[in-house]
DNA sequence: CGGTACGTTGAGTCATATCAACCATAGTGG
DNA sequence: CCACTATGGTTGATATGACTCAACGTACCG
């Protein structure tokens, strides 16, 4: 289902170097990363990790997008995140030494780069930028964890549904067609407001007849954002 | 309000030094923080930062309990978590450069000691073990964010009273006569499980005729903690 | 003594879940 | 090529959990 590699892609010239996460570490750091890691393709439904499963490393997704769930008592999935181009996925299981509590699964075909568990604590031990950063992205995770928690407490289903495809839309963009660059089923949707599969076509095609969206299978164009924003309560 | 005084408590003799958190600072890194901490005391109902207040520092929990929580759109309070003794607040804000995006209240009457941003930025920099625990720490607060979305997203009321009774009996434990020893008022319940002050009561008073729990005034006594993780799904 | 905050209970309402039927599409195998 | 099956999407009917509103009780406090 997937080949190795450890050359396919050279750290030395990927353009998440740039990102604020990667961008402090020394030459010797990006070689010790780029001889050690290992570079793999997913198809969209594959599973990368899951819930309870030791992590002997993390990954940094180097393209496609993959969907980050936690499985709740009846099975049904609560997605809390996204992670695409740049993001680093597993590590908080890594860093705490903990089994993963959450599962992802690939939703566009992925190239993600393992990195050995090692590397990414003697990075956190060894450079205090790389830790900082770190710990601000970790902290950004955490205060949007906590706003959505208020979100989904407070806040009824439409409401959280409206807010949903602005953050998409913030998160993902659109493409020239206006159409939303992440293609979620309904059952998708769902999952990330908390709610009912039929809650969600009900709500999109309220939302549809009002003006605000256009919807076509899973493609969605979003026409009146204030109005999305204004109905979320933003 | 309150007096400061940086020598009512020393950092060298504090307990708190011995938790994983502040185990490895050196001596040196100890009398940094000693020298240019402030302790404050604060009685019940005083705020001590509020969202949007860019953080000048972080706070350790020498005494007392403070509640954490985030303000909804129509004014509701969602709490998120409770600190006390030992426990660091404030330094979410510190780390990502950012204003503060929770609100913080004491329960119960505190000390708290507060330590300059510099200072914590400077650990982080240069104290590849405090970085790392510290990073355990804001990992363990992921992880529990994560699962409280699921909570709130999947379970029913009902459920997660249960739920949040039986964390607040792992987390506060019982006094003598079994009664938790942490004091809430009903809508301070509902606020955490995100719900009705109505509905609290009743369910409440549901649990006490089912023998799961016995009630008087905020005194909630755990009379069966297994049926309680039993409704709870736990 | 009146005021304020908290707790309790009942009744009515509404948002949302659940259940059920049905359609569309695509892939499969005989 | 045609049933066959699986998956996802849609719609309607129904049930109900939980919120809201309102009234009232209780306790504490200056």
């Amino acid at each position: 289902m997937n080949a190795s590699s450890s050359d396919l892609i050279n750290c030395d010239s990927c353009t998440i170097r740039t990102q604020p996460l990667f961008r402090h570490l020394t030459e010797e750091e990006i070689q010790d990363i780029s001889l050690n890691k290992i570079t793999e393709f997913f198809k969209r439904g594959s599973v990368i990790y899951q819930e309870g499963n030791r992590m002997k490393g993390f990954y940094c997704v180097n393209n496609g997008i993959v969907k980050i769930y936690k499985t709740g008592f009846d099975g049904k999935q609560q997605i809390v995140r996204f992670a695409r181009k740049g993001d680093i996925i597993g590590y908080r299981s890594v860093i705490s030494n903990e089994p993963a509590c959450t599962t992802t699964e690939v939703l566009e075909d992925c190239i993600l780069c393992h990195i050995p568990a090692e590397i990414l604590l003697r990075l956190v031990k060894n450079n205090g930028s790389f830790a900082l950063e770190l710990m601000k992205l970790t902290c950004k995770e955490l205060g949007e964890a906590n706003a959505y928690i208020t979100d989904i407490a407070q806040k009824t289903v439409k409401e959280r549904l409206a807010e949903i495809l602005v953050h998409l839309d913030d998160d993902f963009g659109t493409d020239a067609n206006g159409i939303l660059m992440i293609s979620l089923t309904r059952e998708e949707l769902a999952n990330m407001v908390g709610t009912a599969t039929e809650s969600v076509i009900r709500l999109l095609s309220e939302f549809r007849g009002s003006g605000l969206i256009e919807v076509n299978g899973r493609k969605i164009k979003i026409l009146d954002r204030p109005g999305l924003k204004y109905i979320a309560n933003m």
